[in-house]
RNA sequence: GCGGGAGUCGCCCAGCCUGGUCAAAGGCGUAGGGCUUAGGACCCUAUCUCUUAGGAGUUCGUGGGUUCAAAUCCCACCUCCCGCACCA
């Protein structure tokens, strides 16, 4: 028979729906408030997301099982610009875009026509998420859910950049970005052809004196400027005459171009060719000398100013165009200069001499300026002397000083005293924007910052990420590590959706910033949704009082014209829900999202409010790759649901990875679960009941294995170890029951549908976070009347552990192993097999030695001398072999079993293997078994190896 | 470069935190058998090497070290993956 998942999805959500069990209100019992990132609704979720999303629910599901009143609530994250370029894109007509809609969305042509409006767009994916995570089954309370353009959402983010501002945490300045000069807006990855990330660097411009001009050049190492000897112009570059703030400067056309967009104001005076400046003299800054300009073709006008400093004693370009010029034919004058030109050797780095350029130019063979090969050597060169060398002697106050943190030093000191400027320049350029205008560097003005540069803002977030729980505990270090790099980052932008700055309406929140303290907003979003809340009238003093209990409620109750008993009411709900006891994200959050989190609510509340947890998960592959849209292999989740099933997609997902590690997703391992849980349910369908009276030893140590199945499903649910759990109820424990089947099978039992009962409906309630509608079909098969999801969690109890079940099963396991072993290798095929148990001298030696290896000796020697030193031990001497062995056994066995064995001492081995098995090894084996004891009076042992027998290890006679 | 993670018996992947349960779980694949009209599903057996008595040998990226004992702890090295921002 096959499940019909979606019939049995619907039945059980339709009933979660009806008797609200999901939606969450203050109470008298002990809260847990798990929420997770909301999602953002520029298309359908796939499986990727139902992975968080997931996690979390199931977290809230375990939770409310253990009796906890658990809030897991929904949002969704309108503000932002991804929505107003698709938007763009649709109006223009962009038919990549819209097959993806069309074909890989599902999204009727009706609705595309009208995603020319932003928000349009935002409502449609609302709704195909949020019906996606209805048919998850995830455990939302929807009472609560808001997007963040709602206007009383607006009013709360104005409140929270309103407050950080007061507190002096949000600051104006400057920023470079990268930069469409055709569209006048910032450019990311999204916004470029190819998908490039506009990545810069800063140049340090060094001002040479020529005359009235300046003669800038750009350098990545500063430090160099006590090693310039001489200036490398291209003779057929037209440079041009500038005046840039008030200096008269010499660059390439490229250079005054994007100078332009640095903040910099800009007049062209006129143009020079580099032909004229050769020969020419300039003056270097601060060490006053005068240095020639010298022709090289290397040099090009599109990179920094289309002029380079020479520093032949550690840069091997500069050396080589040294070395060709000497062979060139130049005039008397200039010849004479160039033959005076001695480099300059300014840095120390073990493994190289005086002119380390000149070696590594030696060592790798290069023939001129236009080796390609120089790009390498002047790579190593800078490396090993960055992150090795020391400044020498002359170069003055930073003599000694480390290159690598000489470098940063050296700068200020070089603008401080006016030699020098910056340039920001494009790395990876050329980078055209979607629009086909090239990029540029940009430092805009005036932007709003939020200063998580601030340290003592920093410190206070390292304190509350040291109280914090963080799932995996691997990935603490690198919230550290983001807190500790971590400096001003822009909280406001020109376009997108979102809420206007309260002091600056040029301005939109960042979508960033929008989204880090929203956690609060759910507790007073059930009083906006009933209309309780309005957004009219609500101030600074409203959030104040409810947020921060400060004011009094009369006075607020006055300005927002709500009733004071209403506003009681609502604070009181934010106080038993707040703080969030677990925050769940995927790991790309990491150095964004969940690091402002934290910082934004300990900047905003008291410490009692803030987070109590983070729990991070790794992303999901496809087969093994990554998802992408060129790779076709994302599936939309409710695709996934329509075709698999919630549940099997829910375990799937759980199942094949730990927290961290990326999830492998794969046809396969759907099947193999829904197979797993076909089984599982049809075990249901036929277990009634029953009085269980008489317990056997099989039944008694199959509900003891039942007992730690839940202590360690239990432990591991609350590391969010699910992975683990779910492996344990479903697959780990599958193993016990098979040998319970076989042992009762053997013994022609009927009566243990009681106890597989009890057994499966502790398996059942712990599958139910994780599979929610199929372990209610099961409850219900199961015959129990209430729902699973909102029954106890099993309880563990030691006291159901027996021991003397436990590793009387063992032995019993072991021995037919060995039986098995033995025919396997022999290939007899037996006639007759005697089992032959130790003596109880032996029994007491053994748990003499068992004694000692508990506390620690293992060494055969030692414990050899105190058995004999003790008069009821001495005859040991007999058999040395056997307390070798005997420790050999001890130690291969987990240590709970150990324990477990000391606990017991008084064991029958005989009476115990003589009862059980030979039910068992006849169907095994097909024949008769004898046990006896080695000391039995009459034993049968025909070939003396009942002299063998060890404690736990029964002598085995095949014939 | 900085920061984080990983390398396990054909493949995927547990185990490592807390050393002895480890020739190392589970899944897939493969081989044989059962069930079935057939296929699928399901069940059983086997799957590092050697072995006619329950044993032995060699394995967990490479090389060292600590220990009675190392896949597990420490050190070095090699290889691969991810993040480094104003973007959700």
């Amino acid at each position: 028979m096959e499940i019909n998942w979606t019939e049995i999805e619907n039945k059980w959500r339709s009933k979660w729906i009806q008797n609200k069990d999901f939606e969450t209100n203050p109470n008298e019992k002990q809260k847990k408030f798990i929420t997770v990132a909301y999602p953002y609704p520029n298309s359908p979720q796939h499986i990727g997301h139902g992975r968080t999303y997931t996690l979390a629910d199931v977290h809230a599901r375990f939770y409310r099982m253990k009796g906890f009143n658990v809030l897991f609530p929904m949002a969704f994250h309108y503000t932002g610009t991804p929505i107003l370029g698709m938007a763009k894109r649709v109006e223009s007509g962009d038919v990549e875009l819209i097959e993806n809609l069309k074909n890989l969305y599902s999204v009727p042509e009706e609705s595309i026509k009208s995603f020319v409006e932003p928000v349009k767009i935002a409502d449609y994916f609302h709704e195909e998420i949020k019906t996606g995570m209805i048919e998850m089954g995830y455990s939302i309370d929807w009472r609560r859910e808001f997007t963040t353009i709602d206007p009383v959402y607006s009013k709360f983010i104005e409140w929270q950049i309103n407050t950080l501002r007061e507190k002096n945490l949000i600051v104006q300045g400057n920023h470079p970005v990268g930069w469409c000069p055709k569209d006048q807006n910032p450019v990311s990855q999204h916004d470029t052809q190819g998908d490039v990330e506009p990545d810069f660097t800063e140049y340090i411009l060094i001002k040479f004196k020529y005359g009235d001009y300046i003669i800038p050049t750009a350098t990545l190492r500063p430090e160099t400027i006590f090693g310039v000897v001489n200036l490398w112009v291209n003779p057929e570059i037209v440079y041009k005459k500038i005046t840039m703030d008030n200096e008269k400067w010499i660059v390439s056309a490229e250079c005054a171009y994007k100078l332009e967009f640095l903040d910099k104001k800009i007049t062209y005076d006129g143009e020079i060719k580099g032909s004229e400046l050769i020969g020419e003299t300039v003056t270097v800054p601060h060490r006053e000398e005068s240095i020639v300009m010298l022709p090289a073709s290397f040099v090009e006008s599109g990179t920094g100013t289309g002029m380079v400093m020479s520093v032949p004693a550690h840069a091997p370009f500069d050396y080589q165009a040294l070395e060709d010029i000497k062979k060139t034919n130049l005039e008397s004058d200039l010849a004479s200069q160039v033959s005076k030109i001695v480099p300059i050797s300014i840095i120390e780095t073990e493994g190289y001499g005086e002119n380390p350029a000149k070696e590594a130019v030696e060592k790798f063979g290069v023939t001129s300026q236009n080796d390609s090969k120089l790009e390498e050597v002047t790579k190593e060169v800078y490396g090993k002397e960055f992150y090795g060398g020391k400044l020498k002697q002359n170069t003055e106050q930073f003599s000694g000083i480390k290159v690598a943190y000489a470098k940063d030093t050296i700068k200020e000191w070089l603008i401080e005293n006016k030699h020098a400027d910056i340039l920001l320049e494009l790395t990876n350029a050329p980078i055209k924007c979607r629009c086909g205008a090239e990029c540029v560097v940009k430092v805009l003005n005036n932007q709003w910052f939020l200063n998580y540069g601030d340290k003592d803002w920093k410190e206070l977030a390292t304190k509350c990420f040291d109280q914090m729980n963080i799932l995996p505990q691997e990935i603490k270090s690198e919230f550290q590590y983001v807190i500790g790099w971590l400096h001003e980052r822009a909280c406001a932008r020109q376009h997108g959706l979102g809420t206007k700055l309260p002091w600056d309406k040029d301005w939109i929140v960042e979508s960033l910033s929008d989204s880090v303290i929203y956690m609060a907003y759910y507790t007073i979003s059930k009083f906006v949704n009933n209309g309780t809340i309005i957004a009219d009238n609500l101030s600074k003093e409203f959030f104040d009082h409810i947020f921060l209990d400060k004011g009094d409620v009369s006075n607020v109750a006055e300005i927002t014209k709500m009733c004071a008993d209403v506003i009681d009411e609502i604070k009181k709900e934010f106080q038993y829900f707040y703080p969030v006891d677990s925050r769940h994200s995927g790991r790309d959050l990491v150095p964004n999202h969940l690091t402002f989190f934290v910082l934004n609510h300990v900047a905003i509340f008291p410490e009692k409010n803030w987070p109590k947890e983070i729990v991070v998960n790794g992303s999901v592959l496809m087969n093994g790759s990554k998802m992408s849209k060129s790779m076709g292999n994302i599936i939309p989740l409710r695709k996934a649901i329509q075709d698999y099933g919630a549940d099997p997609i829910r375990l799937a997902i759980i199942i094949s990875a730990e927290l961290l590690q990326d999830a492998d997703f794969n046809i396969e391992s759907v099947s193999g679960i829904q197979n797993k849980l076909e089984s599982l349910f049809h075990e249901c369908s036929r277990l009634k009941p029953e009085k269980i009276d008489n317990l056997e030893a099989e039944d008694r140590w199959i509900l003891s294995k039942a007992q730690s199945m839940v202590s360690q499903v239990t432990t591991a649910i609350e590391k969010m170890r699910l992975r683990e759990a779910l492996h344990d109820i479903l697959f780990a424990f599958e193993s016990d029951l098979n040998w319970y089947n076989k042992r009762v099978k053997a013994k022609n039992r009927e009566n243990t549908s009681g106890i597989l009962h009890q057994i499966n409906s502790t398996r059942v309630a712990m599958l139910s976070p994780f599979a929610p509608h199929i372990a209610e079909e099961m409850w219900e098969k199961l015959g129990h009347s209430e729902m699973v999801s909102t029954s106890p969690w099993p309880e563990f109890s030691t006291q159901s552990l027996d021991a003397n079940a436990i590793q009387s099963e063992e032995l019993l396991k072991s021995t037919i192993d060995d039986v098995a072993n033995i025919l396997k290798v022999t290939k007899i095929t037996p006639q007759k097999i005697t089992i032959y148990t130790a003596d109880l001298f032996k029994s007491k030696i053994y748990y003499s030695i068992l004694e000692k290896v508990m506390t620690g000796q293992t060494n055969m020697g030692i414990v050899m001398k105190e058995l004999i030193a003790n008069h009821e031990t001495v005859d040991v001497k007999k058999i040395p072999d056997f307390v070798q062995k005997t420790i050999k056994d001890i130690l291969s066995e987990p240590t709970e079993i150990r324990e477990t064995k000391l606990q017991t001492k008084e064991f029958d081995e005989k009476q115990f293997l003589a009862n059980e098995l030979s039910d068992i090894g006849k169907k095994e084996f097909g024949v008769e078994i004898d046990v006896f004891s080695e000391s039995d009076d009459g034993i049968y042992d025909p070939k003396g190896k009942a002299r063998h027998a060890r404690p736990f290890k029964p002598a085995i006679l095949i014939e």
